[in-house]
Order: C-alpha cells, then structure tokens, then sequence
DNA sequence: TGTATATTTAACCTTTCGGTTGACGATTTG
DNA sequence: CAAATCGTCAACCGAAAGGTTAAATATACA
C-alpha cells in the first residue's frame, strides 16, 4: 500500500523518466518516438512509461496501432504542495527550470 | 553518476523519509529521538537519515554522544523549481500542506 | 574504572528496480 | 493474404533498496 506521493516521487528519481517528461511538455508524442533519443530498447522506455502512467504523470491513449502519450502536469501538485511546505520556494520561475532542463542534457 | 535531482526525489519517495523531514519541521532532534515513533530498529532510521544526509535534505552534527539532526529546505529547491516548470501550481499553500501530513498520517 | 547510552557498521536476507532478449498480439499497408 | 510496424509480455539477470540482528565505537556518568 503506498501513497500517490510514493509513486510519484519514485517515477520522478530517475532521470530517463524526466527527461521523457520533459520530452512531453513540447508535445504529445508515440511510444516508438520517445524511445527513439535513448539507447536502450523499446521495452525498456514501454516499462518506464507504465510507471509514469501508473503515477498519473502521463496518460496513455492508443488510436490505430499506436499509443500516444501526454503529459499530464497536475499529477505533480500534490507532490509539489508537499515541498512547498518545508520552505518559502520562488514563486514559478520557468529561467530557472529550462537552466536546470540543460544542465541535465549536458551531464 | 547521479544528479541531485535524482537523489532528492529517491529520498523523497520513501514515507518513513518524510516523515522524519515533517518531523524535523518542528525541531531538531537527536537520532534516537527521531527513531522512537517508528517500529523499525534504530539502525534502519540511521539509514534513512544517511540517504537524507546525502540528499542534501537534512545535516547531522554531532554534540558529545548525541548526534542532532536539522531539516535543510533548501535542498528541495532544485526540485521544486524543477517541478514547477510542469505548470502554473498555486502559490505556497500551507493548509493543504498540512492536509496531506494529516492525511498521510492517518494512512 | 566500569557501565550505560548513542549511534554506526557489518553481514545477511528478501524484494524491487532497471535493464536485456525473444516471442507474441494487434494493426496497417502492399 | 502476406509482410512490416507498434507496442507489450515473459523470463531472466545483476544491482540496489529496505529491513533485520549482532558487534563495534564513542561518549558520558557513577
């Protein structure tokens, strides 16, 4: 029995998981797609998106023979009001998240 | 090669994590004060605060026998900057903070 | 000095995680 | 229909997570 906070911060620690969400947030995009940037196998990113899935991050919607996969930010709100608590954070401050989006690309 | 994205939110996603961080809100306290609401030995809370350590999330000082252990916040920032690029969540929002400790509790 | 207290370390165990490969089911296209 | 494409499933693997108990290390106290 584990929280939404559990999943939701376990989908979150690893960093293929983000940078896929992060691929999401330019566009909805098919399974194969999202695989394509990485080097590993497809079965591999299906899996990781079943746990985004399953942590409400994404939605799964299957048209045709493919799957499209959209992001779906609220999933983060109560995680991210969780945090807010333990300090006065900057209001939204979208500089700071593309500075962090790139030093992630970089390493 | 981890990122502090990645040990933030692995630290993150464990409850007892949390609620020591909760706990911690309140006051300082020493390891085996933190310890005693849990029914897990003393060793596996020493653990989890190792991985807090790490994480950045709390320091540890040693005074005599006693070790005191003190919430750092700030180590959430990148986190929640990070989080915050996803959407437009409200402002800092301490009620709903303290439902979801509430609510955490009771589960 | 000897004993109690505070905390970590070591060794171990079981379960989960993150990856692989290969077979499979569903759908599209030639 | 046959062949290619999309994605998942199953079985497997090594490593890491989260817990245990027992021993070790500091420090304080009588």
């Amino acid at each position: 029995m584990s929280s939404a906070l559990d999943t939701v911060f376990a989908a979150l620690a690893d960093p293929t998981r983000r940078e896929i969400l992060a691929m999401l947030l330019e566009d909805d995009m098919a399974v194969t797609d999202v695989a394509e940037p990485f080097e590993m196998s497809l079965a591999a990113i299906s899996k990781h998106l079943t746990i985004l899935t399953k942590a409400g991050l994404i939605s799964q919607e299957k048209r045709g023979r493919v799957k499209w996969c959209k992001l779906e930010p609220d999933a983060m709100k109560a995680a991210s009001v969780w945090m807010q608590g333990f300090g006065q954070f900057e209001p939204v401050n979208l500089d700071a998240f593309e500075a962090f989006l790139e030093k992630e690309l970089e390493a």
